[in-house]
DNA sequence: AGTGCCTACTTCCCAAAGGGAAGTATCGCG
DNA sequence: CGCGATACTTCCCTTTGGGAAGTAGGCACT
């Protein structure tokens, strides 16, 4: 039974995420991803911050990116962030300076999505040990 | 198997996603992806309901996730559903029927990231549109 | 004038992951 | 004894991701 009542046409809430040829599955596919969700919380303050100061939202500079996403390449911090612009996620921002530099600050649009992926970071940090104790138990099994 | 350290301490909130060598970081590397996202979905009861009933969680069968999940080849549906049961987020359960059948189905844990990743597919599909509008003015300008 | 340095990319190359299709194991039935 | 059904598993090829090196462009220093 197919539950679409219109095609997933541009002004109705018909996009379904499980069907592979809905656009909501791609943007899924490029939003679940380990980059897009540090850079998200990174624009959204979570790095670095002492443990009682809430995160507010804040503007970063590229290299500020790269210096708190360890281990991202160039390639893949680049990539990462034309797509969320291109997508209205944040803006990218030159600024005339001495060399050149680029700012990135997440939209209003990020921010409304900085609130889910805010959770799943903090989800895979406040729930480690669970999951580390099932791998151990299931691995003891197998 | 040996790598719980009370460096990352065990009770406390010392994970940190942002860290290249921190279990979270791998962990969210497993979650913040496309076929996790929508495995857990199904089990919780998103995929084919109507409007109006909301979304209870349920056990499936392999062969039920393979139908939700347009598009999943059987490898990836194994392998996604193998991660998630070792990490203790879903229960396997093989059920002695005339063909055997295996049934899915999720744990509390799962559950809780239930909540998380259910509002990642809402947000691609309610926000879907916004997001196509600025791709058109970014290509545009492009 | 030229050399070097800084930031923010871009390109190249290779290894790893993902996808498609076909093969395997097990069981009961006719 | 072969058939069909379910749930995988394996093989192979394409796509993606990561590491390292190269590019652009402007200023500063000698």
């Amino acid at each position: 039974m197919t539950t679409r009542t219109e095609e997933t046409g541009p002004s109705g809430a018909a996009y379904n995420a499980f069907l592979a040829v809905c656009p909501s599955r791609m943007l899924l596919d490029r939003l679940a991803n380990k980059w897009v969700v540090l850079v998200l919380c990174a624009l959204g303050g979570d790095a670095e911050k002492a443990p009682d100061v809430p995160a507010a939202p804040t503007a970063l500079r590229y290299s500020e990116l790269a210096r708190l996403l360890s281990g991202v390449s160039q390639k893949m911090l680049t990539q990462t962030l034309r797509s969320l612009e291109r997508d209205g996620l944040l803006t990218r921002t030159v600024v005339p300076t001495v060399p050149v530099t680029v700012t990135y600050e997440l939209t209003d649009l990020g921010l409304s999505l900085l609130g889910v992926v805010r959770r799943l970071r903090e989800w895979a940090q406040s729930h480690m040990d669970d999951v580390l104790a099932h791998r151990e138990k299931y691995d003891a099994r197998a």
